[in-house]
DNA sequence: TTAAGTGCAAATCATTTGCAATCCC
DNA sequence: GGGATTGCAAATGATTTGCACTTAA
């Protein structure tokens, strides 16, 4: 594997939230400065199709990727955009069972408003 | 309101599957040939801004459109792409359930392989 | 040594926007 | 008349790609 990429799978993987391709592009530079925009794309796509990280689709926003593989769900504050995971490891279970096929994966954003957010509205 | 937003408001209404920007572009035009793209994206993001149809976005596609308001999920097939709503009254209930919080609204696509794909796999 | 991966720049795709002209209350 | 809406065309933002040139196994 290339440097490049091994500095991007770091990044990833060592990040809490869920960053765009500008954001770790932007990280990728403190540390190899030659790094191109094309590289991080490419190797995101690589490492997303590879499932080694999780690409994360939203309503009017640039793709994010996730560090976490195991199957979770996504918190979207509808007031400051911030992204939060949760587990909820029965509900692929549910679905199935509610639909009565199998599944492969699922994609889940609940939108909602997050409690530092809701304080600001009680102001 | 202009002839146009009735035209492609129209075009959703009676469709049944979930249409790109560009497929109702086609539609519209067929009606009106001198609409413009710009004039489509202008009221697919009005409508749904007012909550009059739905937004569905998912990875590596354009956005679609969503006639039906009511909260339902939908199904991705991995191997053709067709996707079909769902309709599973209890899941915000499940969900607020589980996450203790109050939920605004989600958006679920659900991974799969559709029946016929699946007849065709079996071959 | 050579297939895999890079940097660069141009291309593409989906979508948005500025603006002068047009439409409808 | 005047605000809302259009068509057009150019701009934007995110992402992808072609290609000649490295690089790492």
């Amino acid at each position: 594997m290339s440097k490049q990429r091994d500095i991007i799978h770091d990044i990833i993987k060592s990040s809490n939230d869920h960053m765009s391709a500008d954001e770790i592009y932007r990280e990728a530079r403190k540390v190899l400065p030659s790094i191109a925009m094309g590289t991080v794309y490419r190797n995101l796509g690589l490492m997303a199709e590879a499932g080694e990280i999780r690409r994360i689709t939203m309503i009017n926003a640039p793709d994010r990727f996730d560090k976490t593989l195991e199957a979770h769900e996504h918190l979207v504050c509808q007031k400051c955009g911030e992204l939060y995971d949760v587990f909820l490891p029965d509900l692929k279970k549910y679905l199935e069972d509610k639909i009565d096929m199998k599944i492969i994966g699922y994609d889940l954003n609940i939108r909602y408003v997050c409690e530092n957010c809701m304080k600001e509205e009680g102001k």
